[in-house]
DNA sequence: CTGTTAGCGCATTCAA
DNA sequence: TTGAATGCGCTAACAG
């Protein structure tokens, strides 16, 4: 019956289809716990989202679960809430649970686990796989335009928490763009925010110091579209015009940006193709072990008023 | 080692912490999948999610994860991305997993499919649990706020597809109050549309039929910000202004609405209570059979400048 | 091609 | 108190 069911060649054609109707009739349904006890493989993959808050993290969520899907894997998310603890907790359920791999937005699980793991919106840690922006090349977008179109020299510029991949990128790339333009950033025009998730407010807070300066920024540059929004709520309260008075652009397009008071020029991606390429990676990783690699996903400048443009 | 390891009163103290002893120095770690076999029960629930881009869906989805999470059981989510298919699949893939019950937000799984349920944002087609949204309150809020705080009397209404449990409950709700108020609603002031995920197009639509009608409107209600994003888009591709020349209000507050121009006067709730709210209805469901409740979560009006305020 | 058999790791029942 | 035997539903290896 066995062979029958999962088409072995072994078996008469004949036998087969009267196998398989019975078992329709009787409503059978293969039952995976006992195959997965046996042949002590699961049809689970993990993956361990740092919120459920951004709204990149659905698109992300989806493209992965799609991937597998297709690879006849079940995700098991879970949800870190940027805690580490709760990290640790969470790839340990995973463990637990025998998931064949990995999804992990981690910026510090460096024990190789013995799993197969690919990270996204983070550098592996160890060997593995990585799925991430293209940082540098967003960077460069967004400052480029700032320099060349509109002509500042005065650019601020407001980072996530140092330690993470893209922070790090995002930083780095900002001073190298600004140092090929012969322009020296003094240190007080960088910002490293502690908070991600929905904390705006450290944005205002942040432009509130910018603009306390002798000689303020004329433009101010967002690692996150979460800043993005605490910059012009800071810069709304000053009674600040944007673009006029100062120029806000950003890595991130956050949904309705073109409605915004004024329309937000930012960097867009597809999250979907995140989740998707990680998927993909580790797929590859489950079917046969190799060289894991790191695939950087494209992103877009989208021009609007907030820049200055228009 | 069984008795010992769960706790068995059966079992000598020290016995006991000989075992468990060692257990942890060989890293032992009970196999659920066994177990499971075993009992012929599971550690995992399922939950089905329309889809994964409106960005109250993340916070439903976390809320219901933490509580299930206290209840010991492990989240199995999935997307039917608004295909009933897809929505069957979904189902009877998570029954093919053994799910111990199941979170839906279905428009039709009216087969009692003989696991506990619980519906969100849509009613329990059976005599199943549900958490529903206080729709004809928060539509009475909204209308009323335009119908007295501002007097309009041409008030439009941008719902969602029919059939939907919210869709019929918001539109029932602003036909009453208007008729409560002694006003007749035109039929062309209501426009259903099919559509609800990220096609504010829909709205964008709407607004120009409604625009071109002899007598428009003064004022649109809609049954989501995403509509909402819609006919602001279309408002201001036919040049009007908001408030002055149409006020706005919509059911839903998206993010960065105080940033919009003009802010958004919207209905406003937390989208986790519903996935706490849902998860601890099917906990007490799984616990111990009984008659399943409707809950309902509250929303609140957030007055800023679309409406005509400020 | 088809039938039989022995585990997978755990829970449970029955003896000791 | 503890040990041993049985079976959950399925896979895999081995005879027929």
């Amino acid at each position: 019956v066995w062979r029958a069911l999962r088409g072995s060649p072994l078996v008469r054609e004949e036998t087969r289809r009267r196998i398989v109707e019975t078992a329709r009739e009787l409503g059978f349904e293969s039952n995976w716990i006992a195959r997965s006890l046996s042949t002590r493989s699961s049809p689970f993959v993990g993956m361990v989202v740092p919120d459920m808050y951004h709204p990149t993290n659905g698109p992300i969520i989806e493209g992965a679960q799609d991937v597998f899907e297709q690879g006849g894997y079940q995700l098991l998310l879970m949800n870190s809430k940027r805690q580490q603890e709760r990290q640790l907790a969470a790839v340990s359920n995973l463990r637990a649970h025998r998931v064949a791999g990995l999804l992990l937005a981690a910026w510090n699980t460096h024990e190789p686990c013995g799993l197969p793991v690919v990270y996204f919106d983070c550098a592996a840690p160890g060997g593995d796989g990585a799925v991430l922006l293209a940082n540098r090349e967003g960077v460069e977008l967004l400052v480029g335009h700032l320099l060349e179109v509109h002509g500042h020299t005065r650019i601020a510029y407001l980072g996530g928490p140092a330690g993470l991949t893209s922070s790090d990128e995002r930083l780095a790339a900002f001073q190298a763009t600004l140092s090929r333009a012969w322009l020296a950033v003094p240190p007080e025009y960088i910002r490293m925010q502690d908070a991600l998730m929905w904390d705006a407010a450290s944005g205002e807070r942040a432009v509130a110091e910018l603009l306390a300066l002798p000689t303020p920024p004329t433009a101010i540059v967002t690692a996150t579209d979460v800043l993005a929004a605490g910059v012009l709520r800071g810069l709304l309260a000053a009674g600040k015009r944007v673009p006029e008075d100062v120029a806000v652009v950003s890595f991130n397009d956050p949904p309705l940006s073109d409605l915004l008071d004024p329309p937000l020029t930012a960097l867009s991606f597809s999250p979907r193709q995140i989740g998707e390429q990680a998927a993909r990676l580790l797929l590859e990783q489950l079917e046969r072990p190799h060289e894991p690699e790191e695939v950087r996903i494209p992103v877009e400048l989208l021009v609007r008023r907030s820049c200055g443009c228009g």
